[in-house]
Order: C-alpha cells, then structure tokens, then sequence
DNA sequence: TTGTACGCGTTATCAG
DNA sequence: CTGATAACGCGTACAA
C-alpha cells in the first residue's frame, strides 16, 4: 500500500521515467510491448498519480472551490450536495468554504482558493458583499467562476439562481386572490439579486391587480432575533394597516408568526402570511402557512455542470446568462397557524431563543 | 493581482531565492537590513507561498479530509459546519466528500482524499461499511485518522460520538416513568456502533426497573419508505402488544407515527413514543413527541480539534480514546401529536412522499 | 521508439 | 550571512 512513482515504475522496468509517462497516458509513439508491460507494472503496484506533481505542473487541480455563506442552512446543503454529486461524476472535488456571511472572510476564502489552484469557483455572495471588484478582477483574469443564488448584478459570469420573480409574483397573487389588499414585505438586504427579483415579483402581482404599490409595507433588514416584533408594531401602527405578510425567508416567517401571536393578533382574520423557503419541512412545521419552495439541489447540479463545463472549456462561447431554475408555490386553504405552535412561538423566552439556534430556519 | 513567486521577489532585490527563502521564514542567519528589504518586496508583490508546491515538498498540505454519508443532513451539515469553523481557525482546509451510504464509494473517497495528499481523515462510516481493514492499513501507515458520530469497534483510533448510551438511557427511562412497560425500539444497521449503545442504553434503563429485554421488540433495518409500517403491525400483533415506541432517528420516528395514525392506534391511550433525533426543528415539528437531541456541532468541533492535534502531534502520546459529547433529552407531557400533522401524515400517499424528499427527516 | 534535460515553486544542504 | 544546487513527481521539448 506503499505510494509508488513513476519512477518506481521506471526503475522496475530499467526504462526512463518518460517513456513509462508516455505509455501511461497511451501515446501513439509507443512500443506496444512497453506500454503492456508499464500498464501491467503499474496496476500491480497500484499506481496512482501525484495530483499534487501535476497541479505545479499546471496541468489544473480537478478540484473547484465552493464558497457558500453557511453550510448549515438546509438550503446551502442541499445545494452542496448537489455540487458535490455532479463534481463526483465528472472527476472533480470540492474544496468548501463558508464566508459565515462576512465580507472579509469571503475575500480571504476567494484568496485560499485560488492559492489551492482550484480549477474554478462556485460561490453565493454573502450578504455583506456588495462590492465584487475583487471577483471580476479574477474574471478578467480568466478563472472560471459561476454564482448561484446569491448573485451580483454587477458581475457578468454564469449565474444560476431559484425564479424569484415568479415565485414572489404567485406568493402575493396568491394572497391577493384570497381577499387581502394591504400585503406587508418583509425582506433581506436590498442590494442583494434575489431581494430586488423577490421585490420586482410582487409589485409585479400588484400592477397586476390594480393595487398601489406601497413603500411602507416594504421592510428590509437583517432581522436579527428580536427585530422582526417592533417591525410588525410598525406596521400594524399604519393608517391603514396590512391585512397580510409575504417573508423573504422562513425565519423571517417564523418571526412574522411569532411576533403576531404576541400581538394576539389572530390569522387568518387579521392577516395572511406565505413565506419564502427553503424547507420542505414547512410543510409540516407550519401546515396552514403558504410557501415558495426554493428547488436547491438543482441549482448546485446546474451550476456545477455550468463550471465544468467553463473549465473544460466545451463551449468556448458559452453565453454568460443567468439560469432561473423554477420554483414551487404550494398554497394552504388556511393560513392559520396551529394553536399549539403558535403557543410554542409566543412562549419561547428570549433567553430559549438565543441558546436554540434556530438556523434550520434560515435561509435564502 | 499577478500571481508572484518567490523566484521575483529574488530578481527583483538582485539577491538568490534561496536568501528570500530564508528571510521569509525568519530564519536567524540573515541581515536584518536583507529581511527587511525581502518583506517589503513581499509585501509590496502581495507575495503568496504557492502550497502546492509546498505539498510537493512534502511539508503537508494543510488540508484535512471528511467523508460523510449525505452532506444533506441536518446533523452531518451542523457536524461540517464545526468542522471548518476549527479548521479555519487553525489555518486548514476541508475537503468534503459523500458515502452516499455506500461502501465502495467510501473507500474511493479515502483513496482519493490520500492521494489529494490531506493531512488528515476524519470520517462518519457509511451503514453499509463492516469491513475497515483498510482504514486500519491507513492508520497503520500513520495517517492520523478521527472517526466520528458513525465509529466503529474494531478501529482503535480517536472517536467522538454523541452520548448515545445515557440518551438511550434517559428516553426509555422517561418512558418507563410514563406508565409504560412494553417499550419497543425500532433501529437501524445492528452492527453500527450507535446502534449498539443505544441498544446498551436501552436495555440498561429496563433493566434499572426490573422490566425484562424482549428481543422480539426491537426491531433493526433500513426502513425505507413503506417499511416501518409492517413492522409496526408486527408488533402490534404481539400477545403483549408494546405501549411505547423508542425510535433511533427522525425518519423512523416519523414512519412510526404515520404507521400509528394509518391503524387508528391513538396516542398517548395505546403507545408513547420518543425519537432520538438531530433537529431542533422537531420540537416544533411535532411539540409533543419527545425527543434525544444530538449536539452535531459540538461533535464537528472536537473531532476537528482532534484531528489536527493528531496530526501536528500536540499530544505525541494522545490516548486513543472515545469522547461522548453529551445528549439532551427535551421531555413533553403528551406524547400526542397534533391532529393536523397525523392527518398530513396519514392522508400523503406513498407518490406523495416519494416525490417530496424527506431527507431532512433523516438521520443517524 | 526511447532517453535526456528542464521546469513548475519551494526548502534543505552544503559551500563559500 | 548568502549563494548555488538538488530534490519533490510529473510532462514534454528536444535529441538520439
């Protein structure tokens, strides 16, 4: 089990290093004869080439450099796996990095792996960057890149990304046939992609049905543990106040949820609510809640096959285009949420919140 | 951006590579003016030591292997997700590769991360894996290697599991406290180390309360999609019918309910159950189900920690020893679940639940 | 058809 | 204190 070279190989066979290069990558200009014997040589020491010779020959490392904000978050894993599953067939590995949503720490990953020599790079912006010049640099330079989900407007690479506008557009209309007319927006950092595609959706079904648009129902932030209530005070302080929500993730929905509760605001008679997720387990969590189920084990499949592809160079032309891979809406008759969950939300001190990492909830 | 050698950082300072060399590392032997002038240039260049060459050299690549068998699971993500937080912090990488459950692609994974040269393994064994004479060899040769969550007995190295014997403990015995005394438990692969100590936990809980192991009530497989259900009849059709079900993950816990609620047992009147599980998510997911929470991060985190003290020899005389990070049994009241969550249970056909992964239901 | 020599980026060794 | 040289494993011009 020894790990044996081409040059062992050599030696056993009183032949020079190249020729039994040579024979095992099959060149023509070869002995027939030779090339058995190095074949069958190396089989029986069970050869296996240096990766690491090969990559300081330039010769690429078969492996890509993935960098996603979290990789706990039901969303980024699935979407890894399928990267991962799609990277194995094709020869490749995957090299993870989490930014854990920093800037900083996505510029110093970007840097390890390049320094890795990672044959090309598959990343989700974390929600602090906004400025991409560091990635077009590399671009420019030629490393094959490809965003998924979390993409910059400001970059023209391959992009591969749920269908936001038309998952926020059949969430708001879906809301809007069920009778209400004032729907909230609760959402993330503006400058993100899939922000303004969610936000362009539902103005979109709004146009659609006569409604105004209305820039105080529309909230953007981080929402960090306890910021989702005094929103929602806000909120229902308008003149007129909103008779549902549309969430830009499923913590955000579960806060919303949480939130209204305290209020002893009761759903569906005062509000409706649907939000964007990742999680098929929603569906259970929250039986009467409507969401947009996001497909991300597809968007990894798709956007490894697009990096590959960039790095093999198959289609030199490749158009730089954005792929949409289309959501799910999945509408409940009701959108009240079970009396035991909801004394669970409401119930749930501040401390129980902290010390349980509510992560599973979070997404996009 | 270029990308600079130290061979530029020579020409440009008219001096040999091997002086920046030196000077870079800080070695003592060198003109402190020299030193100076190096580090500038190194600076000014944005100099990066290329590791793969380094690897080459043979000094380690700084980069730590891990083989799990879904990346798409809440508790292995959680698990990765302290492993690379370590891992950054003590300046390594990981690279991540998927079982798939599957013995044949386990060993192409461990072969493939060795010949990629990692410093180190740490792995969580596929269900399918009995025989692991070849990671002995490999550890054998040296290769520091920490298993986790999915160990097993026949490998003397570094694990860390969860506390898989007192969570068994504590649910049968919570059940026990209960009123119930014919407690089945429905688990997986028998030769599975975490199989085993539950099994161990157990028993050791009936056996704290004069209650007798019946063999016929514990049931091992798979259980794939429509697989718990016979088995629940089985057991159902004991002359002493189980009042309890202790269950070894989220899927099965899971089935077993939608087994339950197809034959109208009613819960808690005829059967309690507890399911060891990984999700936080669960305890909304069914509030009245209790459940041994694993702590997936904390075992991500010490196997790391392990690993690479392993593999920078902190500890040249390490004790091979099994850590057990501790488990949390949240208890409830009622063992009843929901109405509208036996009903979706009850009412989703077997299309139904093919087409709709349930994989973040799985576990262990 | 096969062998020799060189280079990829770095460090260790040995001379100076 | 510093420089030249070899070596890590491999591929490939160039020479034979």
């Amino acid at each position: 089990m020894e790990t044996f070279t081409i040059k062992d190989i050599a030696r056993e066979l009183n032949i020079s290093t190249s020729t039994v290069s040579r024979a095992l990558r099959g060149s023509y200009e070869i002995n027939p004869e030779t090339k058995r014997l190095v074949m069958e040589c190396a089989e029986r020491l069970n050869y296996r080439p240096n990766p690491i010779a090969l990559s300081l020959k330039g010769s690429g490392t078969r492996a890509i450099g993935v960098i996603v904000p979290q990789i706990a978050n039901y969303f980024f894993s699935q979407a890894i796996n399928g990267i991962e599953a799609i990277a194995y067939n094709r020869g490749y590995h995957v090299i993870i990095f989490q930014s854990h949503e920093s800037y900083e720490r996505e510029v110093a990953n970007v840097e390890q792996a390049m320094s890795r020599r990672v044959d090309g790079l598959l990343l989700s912006l974390s929600s602090e960057t906004s400025d991409v010049t560091y990635l077009r640099e590399l671009h420019d330079k030629g490393v094959p890149i490809v965003l998924f989900d979390r993409v910059s407007s400001e970059l023209e690479v391959t992009k591969v990304v749920a269908d936001n506008f038309k998952g926020a557009f059949a969430a708001t209309e879906h809301l809007i046939q069920s009778g209400r007319r004032r729907i909230a927006h609760l959402t993330i950092q503006p400058w993100l992609s899939i922000t303004q595609e969610r936000l362009a959706g539902y103005r979109a079904a709004l146009e659609k049905y006569g409604l105004t648009y209305d820039e105080n129902l529309v909230r953007y932030g981080t929402f960090g543990p306890n910021e989702v209530g005094p929103m929602v005070d806000e909120l229902m302080a308008l003149p007129v106040a909103p008779d549902a929500f549309f969430t830009a993730s499923d913590r955000l929905a579960v806060g919303c949820l949480t939130a209204l509760r305290q209020r002893n605001l009761t759903i569906p008679d005062d509000v409706s609510l649907i939000g964007f997720t990742n999680l098929n387990v929603a569906e259970l969590l929250s039986p009467s809640l409507s969401t947009v189920v996001q497909p991300a084990q597809e968007i990894g499949q798709v956007a490894a096959e697009r990096l590959i592809d960039l790095i093999e160079r198959k289609h030199r032309a490749q158009p730089v285009g954005t792929v949409r891979i289309a959501t799910e809406l999945i509408a409940r008759d009701s959108t009240r949420l079970p009396e035991h969950i909801m004394a669970r939300l409401a119930t749930a001190s501040p401390e129980d919140q902290k010390s349980k990492p509510r992560d599973f909830v979070l997404s996009i």
